[in-house]
DNA sequence: CCTCCTGTGGTGTATCTGCAACACTTGCGA
DNA sequence: TCGCAAGTGTTGCAGATACACCACAGGAGG
């Protein structure tokens, strides 16, 4: 700190570089979605396509496109793309619209839950290989912070 | 499952929707990325371009460019992006080439290590938001799941 | 009834990533 | 020494995402 400003800035880089949290979730993000995007290519779907389709049909009714952006931690303009998308392949029909002719809810139709079904066993390969890697524990840490940023993040 | 087809899909989709870890993984990154990324955006540094920097910096030599997409998990044609653009503001330097003038492998600069340091108090309050936001154990399980994945990436 | 204002859906643009392909290098065995 | 095979850095291309921005809807208040 004297003589080498250099050597205080290295410490210090070097401290921030070994603990940082997004570094790791990061990585573990490329990881898990190039296996999930490889194996459900056969179905032609991707992870993103995946995960909206998922929360569409968990709401089990008709919701709107910001509530699924909500959910799955997506910009409203990806949604709003991605349902493009799914509503053209016949996965997801609008149920409602405005006026103008904006879609203000979506829900999965029967060749959507045909599809998720159908992507049922890749999807399952790619689970096992995660889910494996590691004890229930993990999956429990990962599910509470999940919980506690996003009640972080509507608070602020 | 006798008369009604749609159901048992139904059942199986909401069953691999709800457990789907692909999903929840993903969404962390969401928001986690989103979060670092606009704390460090104030510094000039993205987050893949943070992660590239401080692996370098952990590793402590000339290294690879093969070599960081590894540690990384991102792909070659990433890492030589954006090595380029570190190179290019001068926090990366190339300290060997081939005769073709390919490189070969590349450090860290004094100005990257001050670059990082910079960023400090930017990646401080990322760092903070989402460490607090759970115990110690999760940060463990996470560190599991991610060396427990490489392994069995590194076999086949 | 009108105006403001917050929230929402959609589009344009820039950027980034991965995959596929290419050129080159390195190391090994004939 | 000469191929041949595996690995590496780079680039073209296609796809996806986020940010900024715009147009519209639904209330609150005058």
């Amino acid at each position: 700190m004297q003589q080498e400003p250099g050597s205080g800035m290295r410490e210090q880089a070097l401290w921030m570089a070994d603990r940082c949290l997004g570094r790791r979730i990061a990585r573990l993000h490329r990881l898990v979605s190039r296996r999930f995007d490889a194996e459900l290519r056969e179905s032609g779907l991707t992870l993103p396509q995946f995960e909206v389709l998922s929360e569409l049909a968990l709401f089990d009714a008709p919701a709107r496109p910001s509530e699924i952006a909500g959910w799955l931690g997506l910009e409203r303009s990806t949604i709003s793309r991605n349902l493009d998308v799914l509503t053209h392949r016949g996965y997801v029909r609008v149920a409602a619209t405005s006026s103008t002719g904006r879609t203000t809810r979506v829900v999965v139709t029967e060749a959507g839950y045909h599809a998720l079904a159908e992507a049922g066993p890749a999807w399952q390969r790619a689970q096992a290989w995660i889910s494996g890697a590691v004890d229930a524990d993990a999956v429990d840490a990962l599910d509470r912070w999940l919980t506690a940023l996003d009640l972080d993040q509507q608070r602020g």
